[in-house]
DNA sequence: CGAAGTACCTTGATAGATGAGGTACTTCCG
DNA sequence: CGGAAGTACCTCATCTATCAAGGTACTTCG
């Protein structure tokens, strides 16, 4: 992966929101999930993952609860609330607003209409 | 404009370096450029120009020089090296993996061939 | 004279990302 | 049985880009 952290930032929550918008999931299959999703290429750091789940957590975008122990480690899966739906759409919304900014002010600049 | 900063984070010099890839030009009207691009959405905020000047100077990305006094507040003015037009190229280039890989990350996930 | 515009600069605070460390359980291999 | 590797969680100190708030200095316009 050729990305650099700083250009990702502030893009880790929507990832996450994202993932639970399908539904309940815990830390570690949420970033496997994204390791598939982009062919291997990225994935979280777990000091960012788990960062990102208080954090959410704190602002109610996402609640939290604890899964069955049997049969291996003890997991806490996440759950999407209705403030965090809305709060991704706004992010998702967001993003395709912040490639155009991007794309426009990437390009040369020569072709606008002023 | 809606996009937080965070999301723009890591973008800033790519932005002053696409810039400076058109000609010399000086902080202010970098920034007014980038306003006029953006249609007036965004503009950097001065701490953030200056601080990205010194880290891309100090990385020979860019070199400055002071520009005529005569009839007005003093410029300093940049250009970019070729060693920025390097890391320019580059960054562009991150900057279509990572709208990929976003795109890929924010979607629902179903329609991914195993 | 004062406001507004041009043009530059610095300092301290903030917040997201991260490296490095930790715990605890299971499975598999030799 | 011992150890590695995988699963699964967590915390703390540190780093760094951004930015709010302050500053200087010049010109033009009313």
């Amino acid at each position: 992966m050729a990305i650099s952290s700083d250009e990702l930032r502030g893009h880790t929550d929507t990832m996450i929101l994202a993932r639970l918008a399908g539904g309940d999931s815990y830390g570690y299959d949420i970033n496997k999930e994204i390791r598939r999703l982009s062919g291997g290429a990225y994935e979280l750091k777990e000091a960012t993952l788990y960062t990102a789940f208080r954090r959410m957590e704190e602002d109610r975008l996402i609640v939290s609860y604890w899964g069955d122990s049997e049969g291996g480690a003890r997991r806490r899966y996440y759950r999407i609330t209705d403030k965090g739906r809305e709060a991704l759409a706004e992010r998702l919304k967001s993003w395709q607003e912040t490639k155009e900014l991007l794309d426009k002010l990437f390009s040369k600049g020569c072709d606008e209409d002023a």
